[in-house]
Parts: C-alpha cells; sequence; structure tokens
DNA sequence: TCATTCAGCGTAT
DNA sequence: ATACGCTGAATGA
C-alpha cells in the first residue's frame, strides 16, 4: 500500500492506494507543509487548484463497502464536473429512499474520485462527513455554486 | 411562505 | 427489534 499526501492550500489530503486501485482519500485541515506529489497525487492537487481533472478511469479498492453502497457510487461518479444531483435523484434511479443513499454517501471512502460532494440536498447543500465547509469549498472550486 | 411532522430504507447495535 | 441519518414530501399555520 503507498500512502502520498497532497498539500491544496485550504486542506491537506492522504491519498493511499494498493495493488487493487485507490482505496482511500481523507482530509485534514492544513497549515503549511510540503511534499511532492507524483500520479495521481498530482492530479489531484491539479484538480485542488481548480482544474477539471478526470478522475472516472481511476481504479478504485471500496473495500468492505456493501452492494447498495457500491451501486450509489457509481451513479454519483458519473455526475460530471461542476454539476450537482440531488440525494433524491440518486433515489429514484435506485428506487430508494434519499436518506438510504446519504447513509450510503457518508461511507465514501474516496471523496473526490467518487465525487460524493456534488450531491446536495433539494434546498441547501446537505451534509459531508469531510466537514461541510469543505463541501462548499469544493463545489465553488468547480464552479458548482456561486 | 415558514415550521413541523413523518414516511421511508439501508445500517448499526 | 429498534434507532438513527449527508432527505424530501406532506401538513398546518
Amino acid at each position: 500500500m503507498r500512502r502520498q499526501i497532497v498539500d491544496a492550500g485550504f486542506c491537506r489530503a492522504s491519498l493511499e492506494e494498493n495493488e487493487r486501485g485507490v482505496s482511500r482519500i481523507a482530509f485534514w485541515e492544513s497549515a503549511g507543509g510540503s511534499s511532492k506529489p507524483a500520479g495521481l497525487a498530482a492530479r489531484l492537487k491539479k484538480y485542488f487548484d481548480s482544474d477539471n481533472v478526470d478522475f472516472s478511469a481511476v481504479k478504485l479498492d471500496l473495500g468492505d463497502a456493501t452492494k447498495f453502497q457500491r451501486k450509489v457510487f457509481a451513479i454519483t461518479r458519473k455526475i460530471p464536473y461542476g454539476e450537482t444531483r440531488t440525494y433524491g435523484w440518486i433515489a429514484r434511479k435506485l428506487k430508494t429512499s434519499p436518506r438510504a443513499v446519504g447513509q450510503a454517501l457518508k461511507k465514501n471512502p474516496v471523496p473526490v474520485i467518487i465525487p460524493c460532494h456534488r450531491v446536495v440536498s433539494s434546498e441547501g447543500v446537505g451534509g459531508y462527513s469531510g466537514g461541510l465547509d469543505l463541501k462548499v469549498k469544493l463545489l465553488k472550486l468547480e464552479g458548482a455554486l456561486e
């Protein structure tokens, strides 16, 4: 398993990948520091620099995700950069409830690559496991939010 | 147009 | 069996 740190100004991210694919991304607050991104890490960095980076081909290792969660993740990955969908929109596609969708998204092990921040509530932005402020920042970064 | 309520469904316990 | 959410629709004022 390989682990890299991406420094992105308003936050830092750790990126883990193994032979099966990317397994986890986690964020934390940043206050300086350094790293040398390469490969996918470089693309993540580019994304944080406000570029439209396409992660749709990135291989993922979803680990212990349930079947339902995988379905939600698959749909979420197809939401284009700069666009949003509602929990209800995904729920209708899967014939389930919006709440169940939120539950599943909360378990997303690889934010950004699976863009769960693009899934918002019908009124407002909804929640985010990495902190609501980060969700808002990502959406603004993509121009999906004023 | 708000503010509450509650239906609905996957998970955790 | 039961309680809880990254919700949303219905209800009531």
